[in-house]
RNA sequence: UGGGUCGUAGCUUAAUUGGUAAAGCACCGGAUUGUGGCUCCGGCAUAUGCAGGUUCAAGUCCUGUCGAUCCUCCCA
């Protein structure tokens, strides 16, 4: 039997790495235009940092994780998500006595135990950018404003940007317990789903499918009108903030993101064309992750973008990913004079800095051809006992066969 | 965490109420032995996901399992 690829795992061959490059380097592009720079972290991390970072009652550290002891007998996590290691790094590395605020981009793996479908595996990617030390809603607009910039520029239009306040810990906790108390009476007419949310994630109830459910909420209280003044003015600056910029949004208050660590601002950018993940891109604010990680007290605000999932949005709206290029120059050889003149004439071309090539399978001219066609070669030139005493050579136009003569010496400034 | 659909050569698909597993693409060779693409000819296939069951006979029906996918859930 074949060994196969574990479940939710995918290899990237030639014909998709390409797409890859291109997000990659757009991405790394448009961070440094905004001012990121890349940090990177390990792909594991002790398990106590998700527990507290991402927080031990959500579904990702309860039962979504890979962990396991390495053979010190350590506890090991394979990250889950990458702010919490962001923020680990920037204050095992006293970055928080820099000059703030710290931004942050990174290019990671991540992994949860999945069931995996179309936009979710077991080893997925992100892109993710964090701003660590400042409170003000500037830093908030400005890592939202590069999210929409950026999918933007990935020619991405079928996609909404919702945003909402989920408040802090001063107004949190009381409209949480406004809500139980509005839903406490209807509690037995809940779905099985919501009523397991009721002490768990009571918020999540009002985003109910089911008709019944939907009902029974309507009247109910809605955390963006039992914010603090705090809240409900950052919430107003942000709106501003991106209003000014001219980034379109749907003020959304059924958004409640499942990690534990966020505070005032969230946000995600939906689509509907690519099944049910619709999120491409989401984050908000987290005041005191830093400080629950064992930092100072700083506020912090970021986002992941799902590497896959922009693919598969880019690829359902047809964007253009730049494609490959084949080789500049191919040569062909027969006979043994030239199979190293040849041999040579690639090595010198390559050290030129040319994309050039040859048949590495010692195929007959016709198959070199052939192969050259394929490749998708702009020339070829035949090298044979004419040509290496001559040093003159036959230049082929693979697009219309047209036929030049160049000295060996000319060809890479012919080419 | 529940529920549905689907698994046939590398790829895309075919196979009457259960009855010889077929074709195109791709690949290789030839027509054209120092010239690719187009055309024609020929060749090539470890294929019914895996394990059982029913049957004279299973790609087809049944059970289990693995994988993919969709909804739910969750999130990137």
């Amino acid at each position: 039997m074949a060994i196969k690829a574990p479940k939710g795992t995918k290899d990237v061959l030639p014909s998709e790495s390409y797409k890859w490059q291109y997000i990659e380097s757009k991405w790394a592009e448009i961070c440094a235009e905004y001012g990121f720079k890349e940090m990177r972290s390990p792909t594991f991390e002790a398990t106590e940092l998700f527990n507290r970072g991402v927080g031990d009652t959500t579904d990702i550290v309860q039962k979504e994780m890979y962990t396991f002891n390495d053979l010190g007998g350590r506890s090991i996590t394979l990250k889950p998500e990458g702010t919490s290691p962001a923020v680990r790094a920037f204050i095992e590395n006293n970055q928080y006595a820099e000059t703030q605020p710290t931004k942050y981009y990174y290019n990671t793996s991540c992994f949860r135990y999945e069931k995996p479908q179309a936009g979710r595996l077991r080893e997925f990617h992100q892109f993710g950018i964090e701003n660590f030390g400042t409170s003000s809603m500037l830093a908030d607009a400005e890592v939202i404003a590069l999210g929409n910039d950026f999918l933007n520029r990935m020619g991405i239009e079928d996609i909404e940007l919702h945003i909402s306040s989920v408040g802090c810990r001063k107004c949190r906790p009381v409209y949480r317990q406004t809500l139980q108390d509005f839903l406490r009476p209807h509690y037995d007419c809940l779905c099985e789903t919501c009523k397991s949310r009721f002490e768990k994630n009571p918020m999540r109830i009002l985003d109910c499918k089911s008709k019944e459910d939907r009902e029974l909420c309507k009247g109910a209280p809605m955390m963006l009108d039992h914010l603090c003044d705090e809240c409900r003015d950052d919430f107003e600056t942000l709106k501003k903030h991106l209003d000014a910029m001219g980034i379109k949004y749907i003020v959304d208050p059924t958004i409640v993101r499942g990690l534990d660590y966020y505070t005032k601002t969230a946000f995600e950018f939906i689509t509907t064309k690519i099944g049910a993940q619709g999120t491409v891109c989401g984050g908000g604010r987290y005041d005191h992750l830093i400080e629950e990680i064992g930092g100072p007290d700083m506020p912090g605000v970021g986002f992941g973008l799902g590497k896959e999932r922009l693919l598969l949005l880019m690829e359902a709206s047809g964007q253009d990913f730049g494609g490959t290029k084949g080789p500049q120059l191919f040569i062909s050889w027969i006979g043994d004079n030239a199979r190293e003149y040849s041999v040579k004439l690639l090595y010198d071309l390559r050290r030129a800095g040319i994309r050039a090539e040859m048949d590495t399978k010692e195929r007959n001219l016709k198959g070199q051809m052939k192969y050259a066609n394929k490749l998708g070669a702009a020339y070829t030139v035949v090298i044979g006992d004419d040509e290496v005493s001559s040093g003159e050579l036959t230049l082929k136009n693979m697009e219309n066969s047209e036929q030049t003569k160049v000295r060996r010496e000319d060809l890479i400034d012919v080419i």
